[in-house]
This record gives structure tokens, C-alpha cells and sequence, in this order.
DNA sequence: ATTACTGCAAACCCTTTGCACGGTT
DNA sequence: AACCGTGCAAAGGGTTTGCAGTAAT
């Protein structure tokens, strides 16, 4: 079966499988990138036929709560989900709309420096979005 | 008139006065707590009669604009709307749900360590939402 | 007089939910 | 056999929009 590794990463996580499950997760995997519903519904409608949104609503839930998947809410826009164990800083560029992430470590900086901040405080959960002007696109528009 | 201080402050930035955009920036104004766009149309409805929701979302967005009002996507939840000029970080407590405000440096603080991380992508907006446990209920549950 | 804001109503987008059937364990 | 994930269809929450009348400049 071609789903093979993506179907034992749901099975260790105790996530029950099927071709929907599998494929949705192959899908964030194999690309990295950041997908709205509606996308990974796209991506896979012609190799799945029938399959409907609420299937990858409900898949996307189930992705996250395994730890698979993490979602993020940008300023405008539908939510994006993408394959990653947990929350962290995206970058959406105003010019091509394209999202990226800062270095790793960005992360855990930002933490600490809101910390530092925020009198007593306690953060569990961290989410950050810079908006601006990547630097593929910034560079078209200086030359 | 009771508004007139509130009608100042938008005749000052350009913005066309009525009952209804003086009464929603003076809510604002006077509470400078969160709103939703629900919460503004309920707190002001028994002293302006027939207004709407939708005169509730045009108005914020006009505020917006003037740089009035500024708003936040919280990780769940509808958009919450304050009187401040820009964008600022977010504590938000999950047992009381109460939204909260680092210092104010801590802004500039993220900016730089956002920046500094984030190869040439250049920042224009930045927006943060920390969840967590605010200081008050982290007392109570200790206690 | 001109411009544009409001109320009203409908539409819109994104997301969630109830139900009966079919697939997975 | 028991469970639960899926397709289907409908509803839901939040937000936006078209229009005609009216108020602000």
C-alpha cells in the first residue's frame, strides 16, 4: 500500500486508520506547507472521490490531538493547518502571501522574552504572527 | 452633548460624526477593555435604538482606519476590538478568560527578537497571543 | 446639494453537527 | 460483534454586502 509509513505514524499515535486519515496526513507531510481545509479538500478530492470537508475537519482534529498537526489562525483568512508537532511563529508575507517560519530557536525567544514581561503570567501556549514583506519579495521590488 | 469629548477625537482624524460612531468609540474610549462586535451592539443598544450589527462592524473598521481602535484574532473565539492605536501582545487567561497586557516594552522587546531571527523578512505587523493562567487564578488555585 | 452613513435583510464564508451506513479493530 | 469514521445534509457563528432612505458636511 502506497500510504505504508503514513499509516504506521497514525498507528503509533493510536490513531485509527483509513485511506481518508492516511492520505490527509501524507498530504501535510509530504509538502511542509501550510493548507486551509479547503486545500487539503482540493488536493485530495481526485484521488478520493466523495470524500467531503467535514471529513477533513474532522481528520484535522484528530491529527492535532495526536500531536501530528498544528493549526494557526492568521489575521485574515481561514485557519491553516500544517504537519507540525506544536505552535509556532509564522510569517505571512503581504506581497505573494506566502507563510514562513523563523529560525527555531525564534521560538523559544519569544517565550522567554514575554515572560520576562508579563508579570505573573503563566504561558502555556504561544502564538505568533508577523506580517510583512519576505525576502524573495522585498528583493524583486529593490531591483 | 454628552459625546462631545468623543466627537472631538474623530472630527480630529477626518471621521464622519454620528450618534451611533461616537457612542462606540466612547464605549471603547471609556471601558478600554475587549470587545466583540456582539458585546459593543449590547452595550449600547438600550441607549441607541434599531442600531445594528452590522453599523457595529462598520463602525470599528472605520475606527480602525483612523487608528483609533485596533483588533485581535484570538486562537477561539470572534475578534475582540480596543481603543488602542496598534497592534500589542495578548495574555489570555483559559480559566477566568480574561485578556490581559504585557508591559508595553514587551512589544517592542518581540519585535527585535522576532526580527533578529527571521532572516530578511522584513516585519510590519506583529501580532501575539499568549494563552496561559493570568496571575489572579494562579493565586487562587495555590491558595 | 452632495456625500456617505444607517437600518434592514440577505448573503457569505468557515466550521460544526446529527444521522444512518459502512468500514476498522 | 462492537465501535467509530464517513458521507450526506443541514445548521451554526461570525462577518460582509446591496439597497433605499436619511443624516452629515
Amino acid at each position: 500500500m502506497v500510504e505504508g509509513r503514513y499509516l504506521e505514524a497514525l498507528q503509533e499515535r493510536g490513531v485509527r486508520t483509513t485511506p481518508q486519515r492516511a492520505l490527509i496526513w501524507r498530504v501535510l507531510a509530504e509538502s511542509g506547507d501550510h493548507f486551509t481545509a479547503q486545500r487539503v479538500w482540493e488536493t485530495i478530492k481526485d484521488r478520493l472521490p466523495g470524500i467531503e470537508l467535514s471529513t477533513v475537519y474532522r481528520t484535522l482534529e484528530v491529527l492535532q490531538e495526536a500531536g501530528l498537526v498544528a493549526d494557526s489562525r492568521l489575521p485574515e483568512g481561514p485557519r491553516v493547518f500544517e504537519a507540525r508537532p506544536k505552535m509556532h511563529p509564522h510569517l505571512v508575507c503581504e506581497v505573494c502571501g506566502g507563510i514562513s517560519h523563523p529560525e527555531p530557536e525564534a521560538g523559544r525567544r519569544l517565550f522567554e522574552t514575554l515572560g520576562a514581561g508579563s508579570g505573573g503570567f503563566e504561558i502555556r501556549e504561544l502564538h505568533v504572527v508577523a506580517k510583512g514583506v519576505c525576502a524573495g519579495c522585498a528583493e524583486e521590488a529593490g531591483g
